[in-house]
DNA sequence: TATTGTTATACTCTATAACTATA
DNA sequence: TATAGTTATAGAGTATAACAATA
């Protein structure tokens, strides 16, 4: 069967991405964690106090979709939210976000490996620059 | 503000896709079609008189999802589906489904010139290879 | 007056289980 | 018995508009 969609990077990207991104699920998903989860996690603990709007912002989460998002990790108790100001308020990882966090850099860092590791060696450098170049 | 996520390159990839996406997303809504239906329409076009099952194999939907997809594309006007035995039809695409792709080529083409515009030129070549490995 | 956080809502995409009619 | 198409449903992700309280 033809396939004249496999010469479009733009529908490869697509298709890699959603591959990609269902194999992370399925695994951060043993942990309780879904894909934004884990990168806020991370996001936090390298920038910990980050407010929401900011933080949304570094993750391509519109403010309106943060509300239930950190309503979430601060129900299971990754995270809390201490007042900055009277509108504001700074994200800070608990202990047991740090903990998860833990979990979820191993998981992230093997399934990263894999990743790279499926990409021929020929080409292995030049993915990261070239992904990043089209959305930084 | 530190960002620790650009390091992986299955965060950059679901970031690009995302990002590509909304763009293509965008141009493609003005001819009143969505990015999947522009997929079928290519494959279809290629591959007259496939089935829903194998025309949703190769697009990486499911069964279940192509009856209201297909469906739409028939109230549309742009494909037909014609009984091959008494339980399989062929998916065709119509005079109507052939004149909406060439817009759609056009846009989706000037979309992929684009897009590996944005790619410095020393790593071009090597995103669509290392693509394809990451699913095909 | 602009910004932060919020509420409400709706649409798209995807996933699963179960049913039917037919091969 | 296996397969093609279908139905119903639920979960995720994402988008917009509008509001209150505060800077």
């Amino acid at each position: 069967m033809k396939d004249p969609l496999l010469e479009f990077p733009g529908y490869a990207l697509r298709r890699a991405a959603n591959a990609a991104g269902a194999i992370l699920s399925e695994r951060l998903g043993e942990l309780g964690l879904r894909q934004a989860d884990a990168s806020a996690l991370i996001l936090l603990d390298a920038n910990p106090g980050l407010t929401s709007s900011r933080l949304g912002a570094a993750l391509g989460i519109q403010r309106a979709n943060m509300v239930p998002f950190l309503n979430r990790l601060e129900t299971e108790g990754f995270v809390e939210r201490v007042p900055i100001d009277g509108r504001t308020q700074g994200i800070h990882l608990t202990d047991q976000g740090r903990a998860r966090l833990t979990d979820a850099r191993r998981v992230i860092e093997t399934f990263e490996a894999e990743l790279i590791a499926m990409v021929p060696r020929e080409h292995r450098t030049h993915l990261l620059p070239a992904l990043l170049a089209l959305w930084k």
